[in-house]
RNA sequence: GCGCCUCUAGCUCAAUUUGGCAGAGCAACGGACUCUUAAUCCGCAGGUUCUGGGUUCGAGUCCCAGGGGGCGUACCA
């Protein structure tokens, strides 16, 4: 920082000096914007303050200067002229982009705007290269997503979006936290990829001579803490899976995971709508929203609704279980559904509902009572021979949440991986594999316990209106930049 | 994977019905200006038109191949 006292040359490109290791700042922009609202036009204040960030906007008017200083709390500006302002000439040299700390009185100009009057100023960084377009600023997707560092600064929205995100996640973890819920980390490494349908990226540990493979869910770790007696665990973290990418699919997505002790299906429910609507509020002020131009109504109760009565309802089909494989195959016939050979009724039935129901459901629901056939770690229905206690969220079209009662009975489960290992040898690929440490953790017991698992990326969506996740994820998985 | 669209200066965009000297604004650079708000004004520069072939007297433009990206579709959350 230059002194009054013994002015010394900012550094700058002219002096190619160094810059300093730390600056004190006493305010942010957004504060200084807070504790001066509504300051009369031309009054110049005692309080001084220090502020940094970068140079986004330049006025220069001969020998006076202003200059818009962006924050992570938002915009001041500054106030420059060349009677105050130490080294004034390369001060108005600076550039856009450069990041500086400026220390002065907090001031408002004649037409009223709040500034803060450059007494004392020092460059924190030089900017080499040039910013986008002030006005238009980037609109190249690939630029945005590979050079995020610049689009932040340059894009409101995508700033205000991963602000969001940061305070979701951040609402989740509070809330869960204060009905119990213990955070926990469990493997990413895998050595039988588990908990999910999904075809999981492998990769090698060259000291176990082994492959490994990046996890697809954390799920059957998960449970394995209920059986050690953590009843009310959760993780939020990344799974993997290597499948293709959409606007509503990357390749590395955030996961939550949730597993509780003694509860069932309807708790899960019950905590997950509370638990959205709950972060909704916090974050957007209210449990409705606007996503895509249509509104979203958070608020709790959600709709419960079966798979068989938004089939009815959607597709104008009777379909369920008990109509058998013919009819289900004709119902897929009808609906011009492609079917494969293997398929039990249960899939068929799956099927039906994800082409011709699902696409126009809005909701929030929840859509209960899934074939157990599809649903290899849920537990059967209590009172529905062949349907499992199993729903999934949608909100706003989407699936938001999958969830459960789990699959309790180390003989059922066997059983149940055993008839994925059938689909596996058939051809299916996402099928999942046997486990036998996951069943020896169920014979020593796993107590009634309730699952669930929230896209976070996809609440992320939701509650910030983005259409693609790429907008929901601060580096989205591309192609590897062949020019890098 | 497949289909359609797209790629021009650091950024945002132009460039006449298959074709005729590659342009503007912002940024940068030089200058003027003591209350601006995307400041303004004058000046000066800035290009492998994504890459490689081809057609043509002549290609940013037309054809072929490749690359990046977007959207849709498939798999999936």
């Amino acid at each position: 920082m230059s002194s009054d006292a013994q002015p010394e040359p900012p550094p700058g490109p002219e002096t190619g000096g160094d810059v300093p290791y730390r600056f004190e700042r006493s305010h942010s922009a957004g504060e200084v914007v807070e504790a001066f609202a509504g300051l009369e036009a031309g009054v110049e204040t005692d309080t001084v303050v220090s502020v940094a960030g970068r140079l986004m906007l330049r006025r220069h008017q001969g020998r006076l200067a202003f200059g818009t200083l962006q924050d992570a709390t938002g915009r001041i500006q500054l106030f420059a002229t060349a009677a105050v302002t130490p080294s004034f000439e390369q001060f108005t040299a600076l550039s856009i982009g450069d990041w500086v700390g400026v220390r002065g009185a907090v001031m408002a100009t004649r037409r009223g705007e709040l500034s803060v009057r450059v007494d004392e100023w020092v460059v924190l960084a030089h900017a080499r290269r040039p910013f986008p377009d002030k006005w238009h600023g980037l609109t190249d997707p690939d630029t945005r997503y590979r050079q995020r560092y610049v689009d932040l600064w340059v894009s409101d929205e995508a700033r205000a979006a991963f602000a969001r995100r940061s305070e979701i996640v951040a609402s989740l973890r509070r809330r869960l936290s204060e009905r119990g819920f213990a955070e926990v980390e469990t493997p990413m490494l895998h050595p039988i990829p588990g908990g999910a349908a999904a075809r999981p990226f492998v990769t090698h540990h060259e000291a176990l001579s082994a492959d490994v493979y990046l996890r697809i869910a954390p799920e059957l770790y998960l449970k394995r803490l209920v059986v050690g007696g953590m009843e009310r665990v959760y993780e939020i973290g990344r799974v993997f899976r290597n499948e293709g990418i959409s606007t509503r699919h990357n390749p590395e997505f955030t996961m939550l995971e949730l597993y509780w002790a003694y509860a069932d299906h309807a708790d899960i429910m019950e905590l997950t709508e509370t638990l959205v609507a709950g972060v909704a509020a916090e974050v957007c002020g209210s449990t409705t929203v606007a996503y895509d131009g249509r509104e979203v109504d958070l608020s709790t109760p959600w709709r419960r609704a079966t798979m068989e009565e938004v089939i009815a309802e959607h597709a104008g089909i009777e379909a369920t279980l008990d109509s058998g494989l013919a009819e289900l195959r004709a119902c897929c016939d009808r609906l011009q559904i492609p079917v494969e050979a293997g398929w039990g009724p249960g899939k068929l039935l799956l099927e039906i509902y994800e082409k011709a129901a699902e696409p126009q459901l809005w909701g929030p629901v929840f859509v209960t009572d899934y074939p157990a056939e599809v649903s290899p770690l849920s537990r059967r229905h209590r009172s529905r021979p062949g349907y499992a206690e199993r729903f999934e969220g949608i909100v706003a079209g989407r699936e938001l949440c999958n969830a459960f009662t789990e699959l309790v009975d180390p003989d059922e489960q066997r059983s149940r991986f055993e008839a994925q290992a059938e689909l596996r040898a058939a051809g299916d690929d996402e099928a999942m594999l046997l486990d036998e440490d996951y069943l020896r953790a169920l014979e020593y017991g796993l107590p009634p316990t309730g699952g669930l698992g929230i896209g976070v990326d996809r609440l992320v969506m939701l509650l910030t209106d983005t259409q693609a996740i790429r907008d929901a994820v601060l580096f989205p998985t591309l192609r590897p930049d062949p020019s890098a």
